[in-house]
DNA sequence: AGTCTTTGTCCATTCTCAGGAAGAAGTCGC
DNA sequence: GCGACTTCTTCCTGAGAATGGACAAAGACT
């Protein structure tokens, strides 16, 4: 069970090692192409990678003109768990060393339930794609809770919708369970890290990802670095004053971002037109269902319904408010919308966008794609065996 | 004139020139506790530096117990020159090694006046600071303007408030007129880094810096370094709307934070009131002097003007509001307010540190300090010196 | 088949760096 | 004043890092 995989000696082999999950396999005239060192001392320390077992030769490659060279590649054997814990949901996947998912899980939850109840749940599903043959053990796992995290520790820390996790050591629990190193993030910026790794953000360096879910919340990458903050809140932009004496939320202040926009906030505005007979359509929704969600305003804006299609763009304008004030400090690269939300599609975007570009100052707005997220659901679950990748990839 | 200043030849040189720089001469023993390096290797590079006369030998320190060590010292006769162009005025100054001042003047300017002039007058005075004795050559020089910066080229890019600037190649011309190398930023970006060298923020890793002038902008600090975002416009906050169909601004939008306050808007509400009768000592004032700014605002409400007292806490609510959405976003570990308005002292920063401590999340202000700059009109200087020698002192 | 190109390995050489030994230059207690 | 102990500097040696050349292996091209 207990997994003891090799680190990296130093920062050339982390290099490689990161060449080759982001690159996939690759001959080693072609590494020496990429990294700026001799062909002899790149040899020595392929094989050192070759003893410690990180990597495997992978037969030969095509030829460029003469001799063919050996194709080096990830041990196939190495296995990155990712758990993202939702508000009101779970995800787990199970990655190969090249970060690609080879089996994915998704549960509903309730994360108010407390830690010890969702580990239960996530252990389960665990065991579950274990059992699918997918993987026997892990070489190391991340996850991401919906709140502030110590990011050293690997701790929630005051977390406004897990009451409970305050101070749980989850990293700690995780480690002990799977016998394998665990790091522990914000979910919005394992989002980030997972666009950043396999989605829109490739390549660029300063972005920031706006997760719309059940919260609000925001990956912040400068650098090609996720910006944490001094106590790991960065990014909370949910309850960021968009009203002045506004409606209450829930964390006490009023007009907060998040009381009019997110899972929450629309699907109750939803349920209420529905009741008031604003909308026939949701009226019927809900009818049907007992509750609306934000996949039903879609439906609905979908199917021609100008309430839906309002409270969509009403939210949207809202966010880009926001969006656009944090663009004129931050002069981003790349702008990308995520979560529960993003089924309200190009309505939301359109909206989003419309505010950002007559907000922002052109030098800064001139040449910014504000973009959907390309992975949907498993954009946490990537970015967290992205971030544990990048941790067993490091320097011991 | 023209100086062939030497630069270090790798990263152990730079960082123990850093270290004299920032720790002021030393013994070789106290450098070698500071750096991770064998005595050797610290002696050969102290030798290595000491060959170039980037350093020199400076006598014999006191002892710890045993045989005493030799004092190192940053070359006595390096010069670094600071100018900050701001919108109405510029400062120049002259530094040690150490980056203490040596020499400073101040000089009312306007910069729309465009860029050949205010070259003419700030060179007009270099010259007086030479003549003064201070220097006689320069070994870098950093320059701040008040708008967007192209950094790598140097050059400003599409600044609003300096027509005729726009790609004029303030590092090229600089450079040639003074022989040493230049390099130019932002002023709040200078007054951030020179805060951070000497002022309030020595030692803080993730900090902003509003700086309230004539407009009002922000440095951002990421992890020690400044963030400069895309396009070079990170921290143009000026514009971000805080209330929807607020007040026409300058920029084209309405309801700009710098439409409610920064000098100009201050101005014009002093003056406003002062008309209308609202303030007699305002009044007072504007027959007096013919105009109000920033200044007479601060007379009139340590006076106990009650509309001056009001319009300051108006405009710290705005600024607080838009500092607490960057709060919540950025989670910094510290807030400096500075430029020309901190003459409006505690009653301005009560209202601001009000507005966040209010808006913002527990999490991200339990422990954060908002304060004004402690450098008042050296901060852009000191930061222009430091970012000149922060280039001199890395690997060429 | 012969020539050229590319790739992998071996080896000699040069550098870098750490740490021990020893000497230089202090302090401190007696 | 003197010996014992510390601290600082220099010198030296050995281990490892890194380079680049020589050479062989393997394929492409004529």
């Amino acid at each position: 069970m207990r997994r003891m995989t090799a680190r990296p000696a130093n920062a050339h082999q982390a290099r490689l090692l990161r060449l080759l999950r982001d690159g996939g396999p690759r001959s080693r005239a072609e590494l020496g192409d990429r990294v700026d060192l001799s062909r002899s001392k790149l040899a020595v320390e392929v094989d050192r990678l070759l003893e410690t077992g990180l990597v495997v030769a992978d037969g030969l490659a095509a030829s460029r003109g003469g001799r063919r060279s050996h194709n080096i590649r990830l041990a196939p054997g190495l296995r990155f768990l990712g758990v993202d814990i939702g508000a009101t949901s779970v995800d787990v996947a199970v990655t190969n060393p090249e970060l690609e998912i080879l089996g994915h899980l998704n549960q509903p939850m309730d994360v108010r339930e407390g830690p010890v109840a969702v580990f239960d749940q996530v252990l389960a599903m665990v065991a579950k794609l274990r059992d699918s043959g997918v993987a026997d053990g892990f070489d190391g796992a991340g996850i991401g809770v919906p709140g502030p995290v110590r990011f050293p520790e690997g701790t929630p820390v005051a977390p406004p919708i897990m009451p409970g996790w305050d101070g749980f050591p989850v990293r700690e629990a995780l480690s002990q369970e799977l016998g394998c190193p665990v790091m522990v993030d914000n979910d919005v910026n394992l989002m980030a890290t997972g666009e950043m790794q396999a989605g829109v953000a490739r390549s660029v360096r300063d972005f920031f990802c706006v997760k719309i879910g059940t919260g609000i919340g925001c990956g912040v990458v400068v650098g090609g670095e996720v910006h944490r903050g001094t106590t790991g809140s960065a990014g909370d932009i949910g309850h960021i004053q968009v009203e002045p004496d506004g409606r209450q939320c829930a964390c006490g202040n009023r007009g907060c971002l998040e009381a009019y926009f997110g899972g929450a906030a629309l699907a109750r505005d939803a349920e209420e037109a529905a009741r008031e007979g604003r909308s026939p359509e949701l009226a019927r929704l809900l009818a049907e269902k007992g509750r609306l969600d934000a996949a039903d305003i879609a439906t609905a804006a979908s199917a021609g319904d100008g309430t839906s299609l309002d409270l969509i763009r009403d939210g949207g304008a809202r966010v880009g408010q926001v969006i656009a004030s944090l663009v004129s400090f931050f002069n981003p690269g790349l702008v990308v919308i995520g979560g529960g939300v993003t089924g309200l599609g190009h309505t939301l975007l359109a909206s989003i966008r419309t505010q950002v570009y007559r907000q922002s100052l052109p030098l800064a707005t001139g040449n910014l794609p504000i973009v959907l997220g390309e992975l949907g659901q498993v954009a946490g679950v990537t970015g967290a065996a992205r971030l544990t990748s990048d941790h067993l990839f490091s320097p011991a």
